[in-house]
RNA sequence: GGGCGCUUAGCUCAGUUGGUUCAGAGCACUUGGUUUACACCCAAGGGGUCAGGGGUUCGAAUCCCUUAGCGCCCACCA
């Protein structure tokens, strides 16, 4: 049973990720087990792996495969969204190419071309995270446009409309001139941009005053409908009832007044724009003012922009400048920091608009939600994210959830008249029609008489169903398969779509199941670049996930990915971190490979050194699992895997397997060998849920196997008491081997020469590691003397003294100057001790366990003192 | 403008309710070592006045105040 002399990561990946697959193994079934479950965070559908899905799913995976090993019934439902913004503005792209224009297109030409670019693009991505290792259901692979998908949102839609939760409303909302579509509240995003503050003057009618305002946007002042002044500002008293005269447009507006108006701000005039901007609509509203929309859908002005219709909003701007400074209408131009909003999508600039759109109510649905979160039902990892949840649910408002795009699920709402309220919500149009009669009494209604509202729902109106759609759980509520696997255990996502995603599941989970969709988020960070720029397409400073896997392995990437990403906080990306992680694989393998390579014979004896090395590292290895769990427990993943590191790496490698390891050539005793197989199994199942492929490779070489043996199904050791006494006895044993060491190098004594050691006795000695130490030290004997050796090296741990006696090897000085620093060092650490201990004030505040620590310190110190001070005044004599 | 968080070794980060180890880890670095599983290795070693200042305390990286720098979220000041 030999492996190869070198591990190849990629024959090695494929090998076992299809006989998992082969097995079944990821499939999960209701069963009489508990289940843990985890839905991912579907991808876009057309979307391709970056780096923040190879982090998020390795999280993912870890805690799954753990979960599976530890005997749940794991379940990681995988899928990917429609993501109707962002897959429609691709399609419009790609057919614009091929010099197909989107508006020369039905509806339905439009979605076959959709559906066309979804089939051919569609779950790529899913093909990437098996590359991975991703153990993902794939049985339960889900869309949000499946059938039963799209039906659970036009429900869930029919019902919060009947509920009163849902509504049509005229609204100012975020327009994207770019996909033509409005947008929520989230999907706009906040840049800072430099830009100017221009000064406007307007004429006072019948006078040749002026008044000037202050604007941003002075492209949109065909659209002023008034200025407004503050009642209080003195400065303007005389211009009040009187009326102004727009610039170029020549149009008469009113000068109102409005204590809204900031004195300090610009020259403390403001031109009102109530088709254009939120607060000027608010103003508006209360003045009773005219709205004028000078924007086409693209952000070209429309006719009210007189002789600068048909031009895009910002040429408008550079070009109105030079008008109005050619009219002498400017007065100056400043430079301006504002904050811009722009579509998280498209990255177009966002035009406040007015219009018809439907809008789900909030702030009754936020609460259950929000105190879920407060009470820890819901636990968000880190626990700093709760602030920012809390503060926006309980700021929340209407949610925008109407879309002007094709690409989704179609609102369910039907018009039968040209009237605002003409029309009727139902889950399809049989259900209208009759409705619609109802509500009209016109029974003589026909289904061609009715009109579906084009609209389709905002994407994340169906991601929010998610947890619950994929079981079925809103057609069926009462199927088995949403009642087991519902509420899930861990939501692994980016905390960027907190608000967008997660607080709206929490939502959407009390309202149709009065339960919360999962028990714990665990927020990741985003990655970066070594020079903390967010990686990015645009930026090309991502480097390609299945490069990264084809260079280093899976399990090298998944290492390197979680070696440094505490939850919640930015990963500062770095390839040397998968070589961290292909080296920590190949250390695996090779460490493996030494011991599956011995030969064993019965006919030996197991030497004492491997009785004791073993104990030793069984105790370790339970400590080991104790603090896993406890890292696991709060979510610490990288800690969890350092736990692992070191456990293997150090204790496995670097001790246990030099402390049993036979003389070259030489065989082992059969004791030692199936004991060490034990422990080598049980190293592997705590490794599989990091490195999944190295550790099924080996589990397999180590015996044959049957499926129902195969490790990722394998169950995670038990858990047995700890020997802390024995730990700390070698502690002392290694800094014994360690002081061997250092004299050899010191004295360039070459390991294989033997060396004798002796040891002073006193009562404290313990020789339990006595064996280990002769043969990590390599001693021809190891002995304990009554009396101080002359004329030998020697060096201390704790408060015993050995001696390596070397013929005429020994510097006098050297070893006196030697012993008097570290003399001078203890003597002042106990002097600290003791002036501790003779505080009454600290002996009289500290708590016992502190004073006895103390006590013991000086114990020791004082111990110290005295071997040094015997070896000083032997080396004086 | 409001809120939250961060600042500990060259880098990335631990450091639980203030008290076992003159502050820890991994990586990087320095020195030495290769016929013995692995140079993707082994051994040994250097490196921090815990951002600055002040305070509370017998005792502060840890609690309080303050200054500076950085980051994130939210918000309709033109």
């Amino acid at each position: 049973m030999a492996l190869d002399a070198k591990y190849d990561s990629k024959s090695v990946e494929e090998k076992w990720y299809s006989y998992w697959m082969d097995n079944n193994y990821f499939h999960s079934e209701v069963d009489d087990r508990e289940a843990y479950t985890i839905v991912i965070p579907p991808p876009n559908v057309t979307g391709v792996l970056h780096m923040g899905h190879m982090l998020n799913n390795t999280i993912q995976d870890v805690l799954i495969r753990r979960a599976r090993l530890k005997g749940y019934n794991a379940c990681w439902v995988p899928g990917t969204d429609h993501a109707s913004i962002a897959t429609e503005a691709k399609v419009v792209a790609k057919l614009k190419e091929q010099g197909i224009d989107k508006n020369d297109l039905t509806r339905e030409e439009f979605l076959e071309h959709a559906w066309e670019w979804t089939h051919k693009h569609g779950g790529i991505i899913l093909e990437q995270l098996k590359k991975l290792g991703a153990s993902c259901d794939w049985e339960r692979t889900a869309f949000t446009m499946d059938d039963n998908l799209s039906a659970s949102v036009i429900k869930v839609f029919v019902d919060l409309y009947k509920k009163g939760l849902i509504y049509r409303g005229y609204r100012m909302v975020n327009w994207d001139p770019q996909a033509k579509t409005t947008l929520s509240d989230e999907e706009v995003i906040y840049e800072e941009k430099q830009g100017n503050l221009y000064y406007l003057k307007y004429k006072i009618e019948g006078s040749e005053d002026t008044l000037t305002i202050a604007t941003t946007r002075p492209e949109t002042i065909m659209g002023d409908t008034a200025i407004c002044i503050n009642p209080n500002d003195e400065r303007f008293t005389h211009l009040k009832g009187k009326k102004a005269i727009i610039p170029i447009a020549n149009r008469v507006i009113p000068i109102i007044e409005d204590e809204y108006v900031d004195i300090e701000f610009g020259t403390g005039c403001l031109k009102v724009t109530p088709a254009h901007d939120p607060n000027d609509k608010v103003l508006g509203d209360k003045h009773n003012l005219e709205v004028v929309d000078i924007f086409n859908d693209d952000a070209t002005l429309n006719s009210f922009g007189l002789h600068y219709e048909g031009k895009d909003r910002f040429v408008v701007r550079k070009e109105i400048i030079k008008e109005l400074e050619d009219l002498g209408a400017l007065e100056k131009t400043e430079t301006h920091l504002n904050k811009v909003g722009t579509s998280e999508r498209t990255k177009a600039v966002i035009e406040p608009k007015l219009s018809d759109q439907w809008f789900l109510k909030m702030e009754g649905l936020a609460k259950p939600a929000l105190d879920a979160v407060l009470d820890k039902n819901v636990n968000l990892v880190p626990e700093k994210f709760i602030n920012t949840y809390r503060y926006w649910m309980e700021n929340v408002r209407d949610w925008n959830i109407s879309r002007q795009l094709w690409w989704g699920h179609q609102i369910p709402a039907y018009f039968y008249g040209d009237g605002k309220e003409d029309f009727v919500v139902a889950e399809n149009k049989e259900e209208a029609l009759a409705l619609a009669k109802e509500k009209t009494g016109n029974t003589s209604l026909q289904e061609v008489d009715l009109t579906q509202d084009p609209d389709a729902l905002d994407t994340w109106f169906s991601s929010w169903l998610w947890p619950m759609s994929v079981f079925n759980g809103i057609l069926e509520p009462d199927n088995k398969e949403i009642n087991y696997y519902y509420p899930t255990n861990d939501l692994v996502t980016a905390p960027e779509i907190l608000f967008f995603w997660v607080a709206r599941m929490i939502i959407a989970g009390y309202e149709y199941r009065g339960e919360k969709p999962f028990t714990n988020v665990y927020l990741t960070g985003i990655v970066r670049d070594k020079q903390r720029r967010k990686m990015s397409k645009s930026l090309g400073n991502s480097p390609d996930p299945l490069d990264l896997i084809d260079l280093y392995g899976a399990d090298g990437i998944r290492v390197g990915m979680l070696l440094s990403s505490p939850a919640g906080n930015d990963l500062m990306f770095d390839e040397d971190l998968c070589k961290q992680g292909s080296a920590f694989v190949n250390k695996i393998f090779n460490a493996s490979r030494l011991v599956l390579g011995w030969e064993v014979d019965s006919t030996i004896q197991q030497p004492e050194a491997s009785v004791v090395a073993l104990n030793w590292y069984r105790s370790k290895f339970q400590k080991a699992l104790v603090e896993l769990e406890n890292n696991y427990d709060k979510y610490r993943i990288s800690d969890a895997l350092m736990t692992t590191y070191k456990l293997i790496y150090d204790d496995f490698c670097g001790w246990l397997l030099e402390m049993i390891k036979p003389a070259y050539q030489a065989p082992i005793d059969a004791k030692t060998y199936q004991e060490v197989i034990e422990i080598l199994e049980n190293n592997l199942k705590i490794l599989h849920p990091f490195v999944p492929f190295i550790s099924e490779e080996i589990w397999q070489e180590i015996s044959d196997r049957t499926p129902n043996e195969a490790l990722i199904i394998a169950s995670w050791p038990k858990e047995a008491s700890v020997d802390t006494d024995l730990i700390k006895k070698f502690e002392i044993a290694s800094d014994v081997i360690s002081g061997i060491r250092t004299i050899r190098k010191e004295k360039n004594i070459p390991f294989k020469e033997t060396i004798q050691v002796s040891i002073l006795n006193n009562q404290k000695v313990d020789a339990t590691f006595d064996s280990v130490i002769s043969k990590m030290g390599n001693l021809s004997s190891f002995e304990y003397v009554n009396e101080k050796v002359e004329g030998a090296l020697s060096f201390r741990v704790k408060s015993n003294e050995y001696f390596i006696p070397i013929s005429g090897a020994i510097n006098v000085e050297e070893e006196i100057k030697k012993l008097n620093e570290e003399l001078i060092y203890t003597e002042g650490f106990l002097k600290s001790v003791q002036k501790k201990l003779q505080n009454e004030r600290f002996v009289n505040n500290a708590p016992e366990q502190v004073i006895v620590n103390e006590r013991k310190k000086e114990a020791d110190a004082e111990a110290k003192i005295a071997t040094l001070k015997s070896s000083l005044a032997g080396l004086q004599a």
